[in-house]
DNA sequence: TGCAATTAAATTGTGTACAATCAAAGCAAA
DNA sequence: TTTGCTTTGATTGTACACAATTTAATTGCA
């Protein structure tokens, strides 16, 4: 009854599941560290752009998070109204919104930064593993994003 | 103005972002596909398992897919609704809900082995790289379950 | 210049995901 | 056997995620 030709559809024998599946599990791990500083992870790989670039349209924030507008316009009014970023129409081109991060955007930034120390040791991998989990990512985002 | 007390919240250090955005594109990737069988990504994930062991109770269905009865349940009601799928009570532990391929969800089957050949050449690993991710997230999925 | 094509966000609708809660069924110890 | 605990799905509420459409602004070009 083993019928080789079917191999190829077991749930086993895909790359995409145990990607999509420890994506969803390590999400899951964050939860309770920022549950803390009360973001989803939506909410923190947002708030990771504006700690490094301050300032950043919706079409930048899209490009970095691989994200619409239809996801990110929510998340941001979300973090508008938390008081951690501001939104506002470019003088130059008044079809973009500019992001920017606040003061109080900012000082959430010192207690982020715990978050990575914390949920680095479940994860489990040595560093040369979680090297080369990194480059091999990296080469399919590279490979798929065209 | 380097800080490298923050380069551990900086996007690009992360390793869950590059899994994160990965799943998603590789999914996005499988829709055109997909849409051939009006499948969802989900769907076919839960299809797979179905495929393979023709019965099985929500309960198991949610440990091969790491989901929960709030996300199983309206992809199964949708999937009964199309004719892929039955779902009765177990008569052993009336708890239990006994979820069977119909034999329409079988002829799927036929269709849906040519889906992982038309992904195949999207993601541009070598066999060896492919292996290396496979060890590396089931490694990683390995630890986190428990 | 004037208008068609393009671009950037927002909106709408569908489909997950998951925490929290609930209800029914089974189990277990006194 | 009865009460309390556990197990299993279903339900509810919140938050994405994305395709498709809409709206407003800008650009390109005849």
């Amino acid at each position: 009854m083993d019928e080789p030709i079917y191999d190829a559809i077991k749930l086993e024998n895909q790359l995409c599941f145990p990607l999509y599946a420890c994506a969803k599990e390590i999400i899951r791990q964050y939860k309770p560290h920022l549950d803390e500083l009360d973001l989803t992870y939506t909410q923190y790989i947002l708030m990771m752009v504006l700690w490094e670039k301050k300032t950043q349209t919706v079409k930048e924030l899209g490009q970095a998070l691989y994200l619409d507008s239809g996801t990110l316009t929510p998340v941001l009014k979300k973090l508008e109204g938390k008081g951690y970023l501001t939104r506002s129409r470019s003088t130059q081109d008044e079809r973009s919104l500019i992001v920017t991060v606040t003061e109080k955007g900012e000082a959430l930034k010192e207690r982020a930064v715990e978050v990575p120390r914390k949920m680095g040791e479940c994860l489990a991998l040595t560093s040369e593993e979680a090297g080369l989990l990194y480059g091999l990512l990296y080469k399919i985002l590279g490979r798929l994003n065209r």
